[in-house]
DNA sequence: TTAAGTATGCTTTTT
DNA sequence: GCATACTTAA
């Protein structure tokens, strides 16, 4: 293999500067990925590293997997003692490697979103507090912050102001992780601070990770916290072999705890860096990058750099006006259709949104055309209900701590266990102090005939498929639980349509569960244990799940096309309130953010570009006049295509500035925790709200100290 | 006490 | 337009 032919200038570079610190700033379609491949096939073939040595952090995992595959494919290298996966996957891996080191088993569960917010309403009972005065899904925000920061609860106010808010929020963070420590499970944010802790405190531990892993590798890198950055710090920081990939103009997760800074200041961290710049694109038109440069250059946080390309293309971004979003989503189906019947593949086609909840136009208008399609995002599969529900069964057994799972199962077959009889559950299981899982294998006097009865059913049926669990592989045991209780038949005779696609999701899952096995057994020659699968699937995003055989059009928001490419790209909705998102105008940071999105969008494009704006566009059940997006404006005109017919009008205020603010005061509503600005006392927080928008009557901490009520309309959100 | 039926409130982006 | 939270019937 000839590296030096295969690569141009820079990239040969980056593949050949094996020791000391990297930074590679990559743009859109410059070969980062091609780059890191051959960096690590260098490594391995022509330097003799060990692949055991070897560490490589991908942003997803379908990136991950391509990586092992054309390793694999192309340099004929055998992956399976290489470290590649997600930051979350290899802390998992770390994390039940060294239990013995750790707080919790290696059997841990790991928490999703919405086990999160159930877990605070649980911890808001026993605290007594409000949710309305404490929304679970913003207290939940402000945890994982604290944790991609890692601030444990104990350093909560070294490094937040003490307000009556902020203690609330402390007691229910204390809480809430006591709350999982008892139910040996683990949230997203912990995986990357358990990490973080256990190299920080161990120092025999993070000897160990520093010798094995002595190159590493990391892709996405604008895109990492704190926590991933201290991960990867404490490992390379003495062999400073590190290279870091990344585009600062694609960073989008600022809101995930993604510090742009960690790319920024690489040099300030690693200061014999080198530094190379990929600046040639392999994937658009010449027209495209301009258009896409002519937007970008607007940014101020950002390393200065051009992309260029040598492919030409009379082809230019187009921009088309529609009048509301169903004609929006007519309008793409015909154009997709149209490249059909010439021959084109679906696959090569993507529609591309802010938000996920547009969607839902686009299925209608293409089931009516008949184009196939497939909806990357949205709801997880494994998030769906009748998935979740078996994977609780399969969690339970081999976490028998975890009660939020216990409880998710305990009447699901409905077994008639209510309320009621779960209280009085809890509270033998109190009285015996142990799990509900043991309790229930007790008797308890507590319980009616009746209630005893299907309790001890299931607790007899949990305790066999305990021991089979140890013993049987684990796509038998899942079908037997199924079987058991009839979940296909169940939902296939359910008179609710819905319920025909949860008895399609359950075989989906059998399927996905066997496909598992296969792979696990390919890879390691040995068959894998229930927690193995329950931990890759925790990770699992639908864009792992993704059939690339087959022949559909991609649906998915603008975050989830990071790091792909298609011929045909529509980008919809490009519209003031969406693109920029109402909820992101209020800094330039969160603009720039916004700014980033479209950037990213355009980028992905190899043929050709649509943006889509509507006049219209329908908000729940109202119908609000929308604006162009205000970064159209900002895109040189000289490269966009504009239907002759439909002069862009991009509306100005007298001033002949875009109106800043096109959110309706339908939309402006206020959150309790947010930080607002009132003209005369200054900067505050808002502690309660009751109505919304202007209306709206605010309870509000002020800076000096001083606590008012004031109406929505005198305070912006800072 | 539980299960079905009805009202309501919420939608940024995701590992 | 959907899922969750409350209300009412059995």
């Amino acid at each position: 293999m000839n590296f030096q032919n295969e690569l141009n200038p820079q990239q040969y570079k980056v593949v050949t500067t094996i020791e000391g610190p990297v930074l590679v700033l990559a743009g859109a379609g410059s070969g980062k990925t091609r780059s890191v491949i051959y960096r690590t096939a260098y490594l391995i073939n022509k330097k003799k590293v060990n692949p055991w040595n070897i560490f490589v952090v991908t942003f997803t995992n379908k990136a991950a997997r391509e990586l092992k595959d054309r390793l694999e494919n192309t340099f004929g290298i055998s992956a399976q003692s290489l470290w590649i996966g997600t930051f979350h996957s290899v802390c998992t891996r770390i994390l039940r490697y060294e239990e013995k080191s750790l707080p919790f088993n290696s059997n841990f569960s790991i928490y999703d979103e919405s086990d999160q917010k159930s877990v605070i309403k649980k911890v808001y009972t026993k605290l007594d507090i409000d949710p309305k005065k404490f929304p679970p899904g913003k207290v939940r925000e402000i945890i994982s912050r604290q944790k991609n920061s890692l601030i444990l609860p104990k350093d909560f106010f070294d490094f937040n102001e003490t307000n009556y808010f902020s203690e609330t929020v402390y007691k229910i963070y204390k809480a809430y992780q006591d709350f999982l420590s008892v139910n040996n499970a683990l949230d997203f944010d912990d995986l990357l601070m358990y990490t973080a802790i256990l190299f920080h405190d161990n120092e025999k531990i993070r000897k160990k990770y520093e010798k094995k892993f002595h190159y590493v590798m990391i892709d996405e890198y604008q895109d990492t916290n704190y926590a991933q950055f201290k991960i990867i710090n404490l490992i390379a920081k003495n062999h400073q072999n590190l290279c870091v990939v990344g585009d600062d103009d694609q960073a989008i997760y600022s809101w995930r705890g993604a510090n742009i800074r960690n790319i920024l200041n690489f040099e300030d961290d690693y200061k014999s860096v080198v530094k190379i710049k990929l600046e040639q694109n392999y994937r658009s038109p010449k027209s495209f990058l301009d258009a896409a440069n002519s937007l970008i250059r607007n940014n101020t946080e950002r390393h200065e750099k051009v992309l260029w390309t040598d492919i030409t293309s009379p082809e230019k971004p187009e921009l088309i006006k529609l009048e509301n979003e169903n004609k929006e989503a007519e309008y793409v189906a015909r154009e997709i259709s149209q490249l059909q019947s010439l021959g084109k593949s679906l696959n090569e086609c993507v529609v591309l949104y802010r938000t996920n909840a547009q969607s839902r136009v686009f299925e209608n208008a293409f089931s009516l055309q008949k184009i196939r399609y497939q909806i990357v995002g949205g709801v997880n599969f494994y998030q769906r209900k009748e998935v979740k529900d078996i994977l609780a069964y399969l969690k339970v057994l081999v976490n028998p701590q975890d009660e939020e799972s216990f409880l998710r199962i305990i009447n699901v077959p409905s077994r008639g266990i209510g309320k009621m009889t779960i209280d009085k559950i809890s509270a033998f299981k109190l009285e015996n102090n142990s799990t509900y899982f043991d309790a229930i294998q007790k008797k308890n006097p507590h319980l009616s005939g009746k209630q005893e009865r299907s309790i001890t059913e299931l607790a007899s049926k949990l305790k066999k498929w305990k021991v089979d669990s140890e013993n049987l592989p684990v796509t038998v045991l899942t079908k037997n639980i199924i079987e058991e209780f009839d979940f296909i038949d169940y939902y296939e005779k359910s008179k609710d349509p819905k319920d025909i696609s949860r008895s399609e999701n359950i075989k989906e899952f059998i399927a996905a569960i066997e496909e598992f096995s296969e792979n696990y057994e390919n890879d390691t020659g040995e068959q894998p244990i229930l927690i193995d699968f329950l931990q890759q699937i925790s990770l699992q995003t639908d864009l792992d799940n993704v059939n690339e055989d087959e022949e559909a059009v991609k649906l998915m928001t603008m975050h989830n096309a990071k790091g792909l490419e298609f011929d045909n790209v529509y980008i919809v909705g490009v519209e003031d309130g969406l693109l920029p998102h109402s909820r992101s105008v209020d800094t330039l940071h969160n603009l720039e953010e916004e700014r980033r999105l479209l950037y990213v969008a355009i980028t992905r494009a190899k043929k050709s570009v649509k943006l889509c704006y509507t006049r219209h566009r329908r908000y729940f059940d109202t119908v609000l006049t929308s604006l162009p997006s205000r970064f159209l404006l900002e895109i040189d005109e000289q490269y966009l295509k504009k239907e002759d017919n439909l002069e862009f009008q991009a509306p100005r205020s007298k001033t002949g500035k875009h109106p800043k603010n096109i959110v309706l005061e339908s939309q402006k509503y206020f959150n309790i925790g947010q930080k607002i600005k009132h003209d005369k006392f200054g900067n505050g927080v808002i502690l309660d709200v009751s109505g919304s928008g202007n209306d709206a009557k605010l309870t509000i901490s002020f800076s000096n100290g001083k606590l008012k009520k004031i109406i929505g309309t005198f305070v912006k959100p800072v």
